[in-house]
DNA sequence: CGTTCGATTGAGCTTTCTCAAGCACAGTGG
DNA sequence: CCACTGTGCTTGAGAAAGCTCAATCGAACG
């Protein structure tokens, strides 16, 4: 639910900080030429994190913003009651750096080992003013994750537990997809129940129980506790869309 | 949940289809120089709805971009089976225009008499080439509904219908504030209780049995169906954020 | 081989929904 | 001026989806 979307592949110079990457692009900069795009990676630096490391906490001062290269991301926001609604997850090539008031409106936290390349938000603001195009391509990814976080209030407002699931994994087949640029019949969970959970506006119990009638429904398949396969993807679209409650 | 805030205000040229609007300024630019705000208010022709009367539908082809300036709009998005959520409102001095793939991702309505000022996407568009800073408070902008998005994620997701409702008046009363740049005491609503339920979630029986107790509670009271008094703000935030519960 | 931690399954409960009836107020026509 | 009607709001009773709490399972690891 932040900013998203891997697209073209730039070289980068011998030595970087980010070679070693899963990702030889900028995400933010789709558009970009493959030049500046280099220029931008040369100007980052690499942080790693483990699993359940956190980048940043809501609320922290928001001094830089990062590319992620490796590894996955979960966003979330905490009630006081300790309530948690996770609002995205981050995959190689998407970008963080959205803040309101210079302030992380979410926790960041790894889900695996992870790599980002990691920009000091002066450096990359006056990047940006070099190159106005980046400015547009900025608001072009926002705009985007603007229409996805709609999309997740409609799943979260008025969708059942099985519609929530469905659409979960439809949308991490489309994002494998995109990234693979090929079609895929297996999922990858890198996240636990309780953070799908989170995601849903579910508890886990719900999740494990859903999950368990979908493979009874011939939908799924569990290869792995945390791999599934879609089997049947045009059914599980339609109960997605609301289709299949009538 | 569409570009927001009203800001600085700027005059109008005589005979502009704008005058006699309840807002002399256009939200989006909130940081612009007066100039080239009289300047792209000048670009855009005046549209008026009855209430019911929908400004566009969610697929439509995003041709114009428009900034509220009088009324209220609601925004949504329906499954295909009908069910409703409403994605945000919108308010004078609203800026609506953000879409991906020029495609409206949402169904516009008005919920009262209600006015805009539409200008060309093809001559917005070269207005802010023209004015680069414009394209950074697009950003800005959509940077901050994407915040919002993210806070109804938490109140869809994890909050019960009581902390929903209190979550709702809450956020109207301060657009109200900040619109008139005061205190308040009492808030108009000028949706419906479905419309309510639909943006929070609920069903309008739920909507009205939470405003009976919150009424019970002297957290509330209804001035009128249409306007609540806020009897006790501190006690509907803790509400809000979850602190009564234990 | 035992321990641990996440995932699953089960039973009962709570919140919210659904369906249905009653109410209030605005607009209309007699 | 008042009954009539429609629409939206409220209230009630029963149902259901999903939650809570608790027990069990199972793979990974020491």
């Amino acid at each position: 639910m932040v900013l998203a979307t891997s697209r073209n592949l730039t070289p980068l110079p011998a030595g970087h900080p980010c070679l070693g990457c899963d990702v030889r692009s900028v995400a933010v900069c789709g558009v970009l030429e493959c030049a500046m795009l280099a220029q931008l990676r040369l100007m980052g630096c690499a942080q790693k994190l483990k699993p359940g490391e956190p980048l940043f906490h809501e609320g922290d001062e928001s001094k830089q913003v990062y590319t992620l290269t490796k590894g996955v991301l979960k966003l979330y926001k905490l009630l006081p009651d300790g309530r948690r609604q996770v609002t995205g997850f981050m995959f190689p090539g998407d970008f963080l750096g959205i803040s309101v008031d210079d302030a992380h409106a979410f926790t960041a936290e790894a889900l695996a080992d992870t790599q980002l390349c990691k920009f000091s938000r002066g450096r990359f603001d006056s990047f940006v003013e070099e190159h106005p195009e980046m400015e547009r391509e900025l608001y072009r990814v926002a705009a985007h994750e603007l229409a996805a976080a709609q999309q997740q209030m409609v799943l979260l407002g008025r969708k059942t537990a099985a519609e929530r699931l469905a659409s979960f994994f439809l949308a991490l087949l489309d994002r494998a997809e995109r990234a693979s640029g090929a079609s895929e019949r297996f999922v990858k969970l890198p996240m636990s129940r309780s953070d799908i959970a989170d995601y849903l506006g579910l508890t886990k119990e719900t999740v494990s129980r859903v999950l368990a009638m979908l493979k009874k429904r011939r939908l799924i398949r569990l290869e792995a506790l945390d791999v599934i396969e879609i089997l049947d993807r045009e059914g599980l679209t339609d109960l997605a869309e609301g289709l299949m409650g009538e």
